[in-house]
DNA sequence: TTGGATTTGTGCGTATGTATA
DNA sequence: CTATACATACGCACAAATCCA
């Protein structure tokens, strides 16, 4: 693995043991390059990842300090993964309602950034925490780049097929987050009333060269659904 | 300014001004580096500005290419100035309902980080666009840290003063994103209904040195809150 | 209050690794 | 397989913000 990242791993581990706690601040840039061996921009590269993820802020000519802890149970939304990651201490599944091929058309098309016609699979998906009904995926994956998919993988975690099994590397996503009233159909899904809140959010998701793949529409639980995200004042 | 901020606006300038929209590509690093007349890290500084503002997309080996724009109209949750900057080809206004002095309590020390009796401002405001209700904003500015609030600045961009009159650098904030049902009174000021859907988010702004000086809990117009986020795969 | 020491931020140069074409 | 283009890594110098005597 590279170097930045590996130091970036063992400061987060030493973090959550607690080891900087007193002083809810980091060594030195020069400290930290002794204790690991590396140059000035390697170890920033490091600080850098942790900073994204709003684990560490630095203040110039005074130090690297460590942030709060975000609230327990919210999903990060500038993090691809939300679902299995951020609720891996909860029991959690999936239940595949609907998974077919079919051909897309205008609508499905234009999300996929595809041709119509192309050949893409739909798979229809309930997402439950602790058998609690969270969330409604309805997502099209583009059939030439993923070239198979079924239901035992969709029970399980796609993306950890994509990556892990077909070897594709996923890179970014564009996330839109909306409110809007459940219909009747979804309601029932998530053992709610019909027109009772729902945040959706709608994504497109590319691998790491640009590619699309995927598009999904997540329509979550207005009682469970709590995001998190990190600003910055550009 | 420095000058990786002034590369990476003057290649915003240029991406504005669809001077490469016919590739969708940027020119090489060492032809960027040599238009410029930088080094390679001051280059990629530059362009890991616009690749966190999700204008540009790197893939190695390939190049650096142009992002579909974001939707217009939606705000980036990633970014601290969401309202007037995001509509500023828009009519937007604010209205000031409430603004008082008053000891932190309990919970507002708590959200604060400060003592109980330490001095806050309290605004509660409206926020319209086009003459629309679009938010409804609670908050609280620690006194200590922003001496003087009034009428006159609230009306106005509240963000504006601290940075340019009393000369604070803001930083970061955190965002806790949820929907609720909207209560009576907040329902009449947005022109809803009682119990109608409100994407509510709660945020906690600090200075660059990472001082917490606001936090803020914003109830949005569900048929106008659109928001935008980037997310990576780490 | 000032000024020096500390600490992070910016910028330059160079070499090598790795994914893509 | 080779060339191209971005990614990682090293080292160095100076700028700017903060801290402290």
């Amino acid at each position: 693995m590279r170097k930045y990242r590996v130091v970036a791993d063992q400061l987060l581990d030493e973090i959550a043991q607690g080891k900087y706690k007193d002083e809810d601040r980091l060594p030195t840039e020069d400290k930290l390059m002794a204790e690991h061996n590396v140059s000035r921009n390697t170890l920033r590269s490091a600080i850098d990842v942790l900073v994204d993820k709003s684990i560490l802020y630095r203040v110039q000519g005074s130090g690297i300090y460590i942030r709060k802890p975000v609230y327990p149970d919210t999903i990060t939304i500038n993090s691809i993964r939300g679902f299995k990651e951020e609720f891996k201490n909860k029991e959690t599944h999936s239940e595949v309602i609907e998974l077919e091929q079919l051909p897309a058309d205008k609508e499905i098309s234009q999300k996929l950034q595809c041709e119509i016609g192309t050949p893409v699979y739909f798979v229809h998906r309930m997402r439950y925490i602790e058998n609690e009904p969270f969330s409604i995926e309805y997502s099209y994956f583009n059939k030439t780049i993923i070239p198979y998919l079924g239901r035992e993988i969709a029970n399980n975690s796609i993306y950890s097929y994509i990556e892990n099994d077909l070897n594709l590397s996923i890179g970014f996503a564009d996330k839109y987050i909306s409110v809007e009233k459940l219909s009747k159909m979804d309601s029932s899904h998530l053992q709610l009333k019909e027109a009772d809140p729902s945040l959706v959010i709608e994504e497109t998701v590319y691998l790491t060269n640009g590619t699309l793949f995927n598009h999904s529409r997540v329509i979550h639980n207005y009682k469970h659904a709590k995001f998190f995200a990190l600003a910055k004042n550009w």
